[in-house]
DNA sequence: ATACTTTACGAACGGTCGTTCGGAAGGGCA
DNA sequence: TGCCCTTCCGAACGACCGTTCGTAAAGTAT
C-alpha cells in the first residue's frame, strides 16, 4: 500500500468516528486535520471537495458494514438462522464504540440528507435501498425453506426489522435507556414466532 | 400581542419550517433574517443567542405536538380508541408538509444532537421521554378498560409503537417509498391486534 | 402631543468554512 | 545515485457564521 492509500484509509477511519458523532455537516477539513495533526490543504489534497469526502465515507462505511453483518449473516444456514444472525450482527455493527462511538453512520445520516438533492442523499439512499432488499430476500429465502409462513409479506417484514433497529438506536442514543437493546430483542423474538410457520 | 411578540411568532414558524428540513446545524439567523425579509441583527435580538433559539423551537414544537396529536386523543374514548386516534394524529403531524416540511422535527432532531451534551440535547431528551410515558401510560389505560391484555408489557408497547413511526420516515423520508403509511398502518394494526385481549 | 420603551437596523468583530495555489519534502523506481 | 512524481504544507481567498454595539424608527401609554 503506497503512502497516499495509507494516509487516506487513516482520515476514512477518522472521519467515519466523526461522522457517526456530529454528521456530515458536523464534521469539516480543519477539524478533521487538527485531530490527525496534519494540516487542512494536505487532507484535502485527497479527495478535492467535501462532497467527494463525504460520498468515499459513505461507500467505506457499506463495505465495513458488509463485512460486519452481511458476511457472517451469510456464513450461517439459509432461512431463519440466518436471519437470527444477521440482526444480532445489525445490533452489534450499531453498538460498537470503537469504529462508531455515536452509533451507525446510516441511521445518523438519514435525517440529515433526506431533504439535500444531490449525489450524497442519492448514494446513501440507494445503499439503504438495497439494504431493505438484502432483508426481503433473506426473508423470502426462509419462506422457501419452510421456516417462514408462506403467506408473510417479507417487504412488511423488512419493514418492521428496520423500525425495530431505529427504535433501538433512538432509545439507546437519544434516550439513554440501558434496557434499549433487550426490548430490540424482544420486539425481534415476536416478529421472528409470528413470521415463524406453523408446525 | 405586542409587535415584538407578533415578529417573534413568524420567526418561530418559518425557522420550525426550516429546522425540519435542515436540522438546527443547517439553519442560521442569516438565513432567517434573509427569508423572512429583516436585519440578522433585528432577528437575532429576538433570542439572544441561537441556543436560546433553538430551546425556544423545541418548545413551540412541542406545544403544537400536543395540540395536534395530543388533545384530539383525549378527546376520543379511554383505551383501545384513545391509542388510535393517537397513532392517525401521530401519523397525520409527521405529514403535515405545510408547518413542517422536512417532517416530524423530533426525528429529525434525534440524530443530531443525542451526541451532544447541552441544555438542547436535554430538552429534546426530555421532550420525548415524556413522549414514551404519555404513550406508554395509554396502553395502561387500555388494559384497566379491558381492551388490551393484562400481561402486555407497557414500556415494549411504547418501544414498538415509536418503531412503527421511526420506520415509516424512514421509508417516506429517505427512500421515497410511497406506500410507507400503508406499511405503517398495518404494522400499527398488527400490534394492537396481539395487544387485545382475547375474547 | 409628549415621553418613554420596544423593536429593528447597519456596520463591524473575530472565527471558521471549503477551496486554491506555489513550492518544499520525501517515497518509489530507473 | 539520480530523477520524477506523489504527498504534504503554509498562506491566502471570499463567504458565511454568531455576536456586539450605537442609533434610528416605530410602537405604546399618559
Amino acid at each position: 500500500m503506497s503512502k497516499g492509500q495509507q494516509t487516506r484509509a487513516i482520515i476514512l477511519t477518522e472521519a467515519l468516528r466523526a461522522a457517526s458523532v456530529e454528521g456530515f455537516q458536523g464534521i469539516s477539513i480543519g477539524m478533521l486535520a487538527d485531530r490527525l495533526k496534519m494540516s487542512k490543504s494536505g487532507l484535502f489534497a485527497h479527495f478535492g471537495s467535501k462532497e467527494e469526502l463525504e460520498k468515499t465515507l459513505l461507500d467505506e462505511a457499506a463495505r465495513r458494514f458488509m463485512e460486519a453483518v452481511w458476511q457472517p449473516a451469510m456464513k450461517a444456514p439459509r432461512g431463519r438462522p440466518r436471519i437470527e444472525i444477521l440482526f444480532s450482527s445489525w445490533l452489534a455493527w450499531s453498538i460498537n464504540h470503537e469504529d462508531l462511538p455515536g452509533g451507525c453512520l446510516f441511521v445518523a445520516l438519514a435525517s440529515e440528507v433526506d431533504d439535500k438533492p444531490g449525489p450524497v442523499r442519492d448514494h446513501l439512499a440507494e445503499l439503504q435501498t438495497q439494504w431493505q432488499a438484502m432483508m426481503m430476500r433473506s426473508a423470502q429465502i426462509a419462506i422457501q425453506e419452510g421456516h417462514f409462513r408462506a403467506d408473510l409479506d417479507p417487504r412488511q417484514f423488512a419493514y418492521d426489522l428496520q423500525g425495530i433497529f431505529l427504535a433501538m438506536n433512538y432509545y439507546r442514543r437519544l434516550l439513554r435507556d440501558g434496557a434499549a437493546v433487550q426490548r430490540a430483542e424482544a420486539s425481534f423474538r415476536s416478529l421472528i414466532e409470528r413470521a415463524a410457520a406453523l408446525h
